[in-house]
DNA sequence: CTTATATGCGATTAAATTTGTCGTATATAG
DNA sequence: CTATATACGACAAATTTAATCGCATATAAG
């Protein structure tokens, strides 16, 4: 449990690997290889950051990708909400419809959790992490 | 991704309802009523709390479980790793064996990650998430 | 001392989620 | 025009999680 998706790994390798390169355009397949990434997973991963505008797209032959310096401001929370949707230890934090409402001796302890995981995460960029 | 599990949030309903029943002992089956949770899921669950002594275990009819006063300090990371195991994003955080390491360009980012998550979760008891 | 009821524990099956693949469309440099 | 890049949706495989089943052990009560 409490565990990082393969979608975020990788995207995460991407990041690194364009801020490394920022001269050039970087292609999905250069990166793949590189890292043993399947390429459409990879492709899909930067195609959502691309249009969060954490990366920048170029299409046509000598296309790629480029860092942009979103990146290092981008928080932790808002980075994996992008690839992953709402952060939350458990659906009912942000889903209606739990049939265990009346009975539910939990909601405390839960929603402090989470909040507590959603702080860190706010308050902890790309940046932060990368050094 | 970054989910707690069933027996993690069973394992939470079952030791605030002893704590609320202190006076007696509940059974398996009560909890399991009560709640809507599978029984057996449920026993495993006070099992292994039992076998790290958070909650007491008496067998026999009239047998059932107590909540002990080691439950308050118990830190979020002992609870979860008695469930489930090494609190970990990823599996190379503890485990050996990575296919990738030298091209891992990730290392530094998931190590700050997981220590940050590790440090909320040591620095949070049962008893601060509880009211 | 037998019986009913509780915990304890391992193996197996079912369900859900995650991961990876395939096919097709669109843009563009040469 | 053609080759190569991103963009996007549907589907299949693999892994993980959740739930079930079967049997053993302890013990209170008649």
């Amino acid at each position: 449990m409490l565990k990082i998706t393969k979608k975020v790994e990788y995207a995460l390798i991407a990041i690194r690997h364009l801020q490394e390169n920022q001269e050039v355009l970087v292609s999905v397949s250069e990166i793949s290889t590189a890292y043993g990434i399947p390429k459409e997973i990879l492709a899909k991963t930067l195609q959502k950051l691309a249009s969060s505008n954490i990366v920048k797209s170029y299409k046509g032959p000598t296309g790629g990708y480029k860092a942009t310096k979103k990146i290092a401001k981008t928080t932790l929370n808002d980075f994996f909400e992008i690839l992953e949707g709402p952060t939350a230890i458990m659906d009912c934090y942000f889903q209606d419809g739990c049939d265990h409402l009346n009975s539910c001796n939990i909601r405390t302890p839960i929603n402090k959790i989470n909040d507590s995981i959603r702080n860190l995460f706010n308050n902890l960029t790309l940046a932060d992490i990368s050094q």
